[in-house]
RNA sequence: GGGCGCGUAGCUCAAUUGGCAGAGCAACUGACUCUUAAUCAGUAGGUUGAAGGUUCGAUUCCUUCCGCGCUCACCA
């Protein structure tokens, strides 16, 4: 017959005590168990539980499954009554294993966490330093060094092994052999598992297949893990797993941490242009009486003292420029802002924004610059100025630009293209883009039939007034306003306009705002009187542009999710994890005198 | 928020029409002194996301809930 993994008695119980199956339930209440004396493999299970929980006078704190026939759940199983099954968790199993073996280092004379480790090399300043030259230059120079890192990997041969560890996002194989070990330390490589942090000291050399490797003379144990790796050949795949945990992403996928490097590289590149130019660094509130600066919907805190009700920032636009009335002639700031809209592929409710604004030049003056600095990022993140992303090359050297209106044109779909008379007459394009203001209407066209297909990057301009409550009105024509975007791969990665700074004018489109407010768009900016006030003191001609670092980082690292280059997204709060208890459970089966 | 899909061992994945839940890696025991997805022999590990329903019997069918993914809406 099928072995059963039934243990079947349950007798007697002590009320009250906590216990823990597995690594998820616990309940009020505790059992002591029995086998069946009919079914030996039974006694297999008995024997998994000794071993686990330290035997004798430990096994009536565990409890067992009840089966539903009898008691409809857990605890109370009736003495006497089938016990469904006894499950031990693997999880559990393996933690306490890891954990005795923190006992079995220290009996060998090591600290299983907390020794300092000065390393001569980092590993990939090892690669880099001597990683190119041969067997014999390597067998000649008997180069030392002492190195530290995870083990990603151990391939036991007896007396003899092998190991990968990581550092610094790079790999270098470990030779450990019982002649050139102490007895001791060959010990201490016995009891090393998959994950542990450990410092070796030795010579390079490289093996008879060629790997350049370092065969240790002496191990030094830094830190113990207590949950096993992912699994070596995939890694860690599961997208939700790495999120959530992404310090195992990290540990277990190393093309994660090129990613976030690249990430500080973007950012170090704009901030490196910036400077050169003249810009100054600034940090203006997040936390904010009035939001404003964008179409979105904010976060809502509360400050107790001020008994205040404050925004989380949608952008910091209005402080920026307020900056610039003060003769700040050339700010920026690289920081976060938080609209409560929705997560998508391409959307994070905090992300991170550089905004920059620069005094005497106008939108046109910023086109020019910002072709300058994409193509210098990329440069700076790349080596190059085309980019691999998903089936495209996306090439940074050579920006097109169009205004919104030819854009339409030019993308617009089927035969039956129309003219340019056609987007110039207000009343054909409300007809179709089917919104209040011809303005709206033609930004609806243009997000329908355009805006998924620039997968080059490019500068469109040119904006409705509509739409843009803070850009400065175009001279020729009062329905648009002197703004460009720039988008690549259909994503948004940029905005900017010259900025409005007639006071007067400024407070007209606050109203207007506020007339759309109460007809219900949330989004709709509010009357900010302190930015008012600043424009009346004179704010010089002006530009301002803002620049999706999450997303120019996409671009740039060939991601397709914003999840992708943030490394703590938003995610849905995941319940219990229980490794308090788990610990609590395995301390307290753990030899004593510890 | 709407629609579609997914959730099985620590990890990566199987499981025929509803019929005894399996494998590889990781772990444990043993062998192996240049391996590299090391190899060989053996062992253990599961409330099949949760609760309920249908059924003699549910990983499988139904309902609800939780989490995730894709997509639409909103937004950058």
């Amino acid at each position: 017959m099928h072995p059963p993994k039934n243990v079947v008695g349950a007798v007697g119980s002590a009320p009250g005590a906590r216990v823990r199956l597995g690594n998820r339930w616990h309940a009020e209440g505790a059992y002591v168990y029995q086998q069946d004396a009919e079914e030996s493999e039974s006694a297999n299970n008995v024997k998994g539980l000794d071993a686990l929980f330290g035997g004798h006078g430990k096994r009536e704190r565990f409890g067992i499954l009840g089966h539903p026939s009898y008691n409809g759940g857990f605890p109370s199983v009736p003495p006497g009554g089938l016990i469904k099954e006894l499950t031990l968790s693997l999880e559990n199993e393996l933690l306490a294993q890891r954990f005795r073996r923190t006992h079995e280092l220290e009996a060998l004379g090591h600290r299983p966490y907390g020794s300092r480790f000065d390393y001569t090399h980092t590993v990939p300043q090892l690669w880099k330093e001597h990683g190119e030259k041969n067997a014999e230059a390597l067998e000649a120079t008997k180069i030392a060094a002492r190195v530290c890192g995870r083990i990603q990997s151990i391939r036991g041969k007896g007396k003899a092994g092998f190991m990968h560890i990581e550092h610094c996002g790079e790999k270098l194989q470990v030779y450990v052999k019982i002649d050139l070990l102490s007895e001791d330390g060959f010990k201490l490589y016995q009891l090393l598992d998959i994950g542990d942090t450990i410092g070796v000291e030795g010579t390079l050399f490289r093996t008879r297949t060629g790997e350049f490797s370092i065969q240790a003379a002496k191990l030094t144990f830094l830190s113990k893990t207590l949950l096993s790796m992912p699994e070596k050949f995939h890694g860690l795949e599961d997208v939700e797993t790495r999120v959530r945990q992404r310090y195992l992403d990290l540990i277990a996928n190393l093309d994660v941490r090129k990613t976030f490097v690249a990430r500080a590289k973007v950012v170090q590149s704009l901030r490196r242009q910036l400077d050169e130019r003249g810009f100054i660094e600034v940090e203006t509130p997040m936390m904010q009486p009035l939001y404003g600066g964008a179409a979105a919907r904010p976060f809502v805190t509360h400050h107790n003292t001020l008994d205040l009700d404050l925004y989380l920032r949608i952008a910091p636009e209005l402080y920026l420029k307020r900056l610039i009335v003060g003769g700040m002639d050339r700010v920026y700031e690289i920081n976060r802002n938080f609209r409560n809209e929705g997560i998508s592929i391409q959307h994070n409710p905090e992300f991170t924004m550089l905004e920059f604004y620069q005094a005497f030049t106008d939108y046109e003056g910023l086109m020019d610059f910002t072709v300058e600095l994409l193509r210098q990022t990329a440069i700076d993140v790349t080596g190059g100025t085309t980019v691999q992303f998903g089936d495209h090359t996306l090439d940074f050297s050579n920006i097109r630009r169009f205004t919104m209106r030819e854009a339409v044109l030019e993308f617009w779909p089927g035969d039956n293209k129309p003219s340019m008379e056609n987007l110039q007459d207000a009343e054909w394009v409300k007809a179709r883009g089917g919104k209040h203001t011809p303005g709206e209407s033609l930004v609806e066209l243009f997000e329908r039939y355009v805006e998924k297909n620039l997968i080059q990057p490019t500068i469109i301009y040119e904006y409705p007034v509509e739409v843009s409550p803070l850009s400065m009105r175009n001279r020729r024509d009062p329905a648009f306003v002197d703004r460009f975007e720039i988008f690549c791969a259909g994503m948004e990665i940029g905005n900017a306009y010259t900025e409005l700074n007639d006071p007067n004018e400024q407070r007209k489109r606050f109203e207007q705002q506020l007339g759309m407010k109460e007809r219900g768009d949330e989004e709709a900016h509010q009357m900010d009187e302190d930015y008012v006030r600043a424009l009346c003191y004179g704010m010089p001609p002006t530009a301002g542009e803002g620049i999706g670092i999450d997303r120019l980082t996409m671009l740039l690292t060939n991601s397709r999710s914003i999840r992708d280059v943030i490394l703590f997204p938003l995610l849905r709060p995941e319940g219990e994890i229980h490794i308090a208890s788990l610990l609590r459970s395995v301390e307290a089966d753990a030899p004593s005198g510890v």
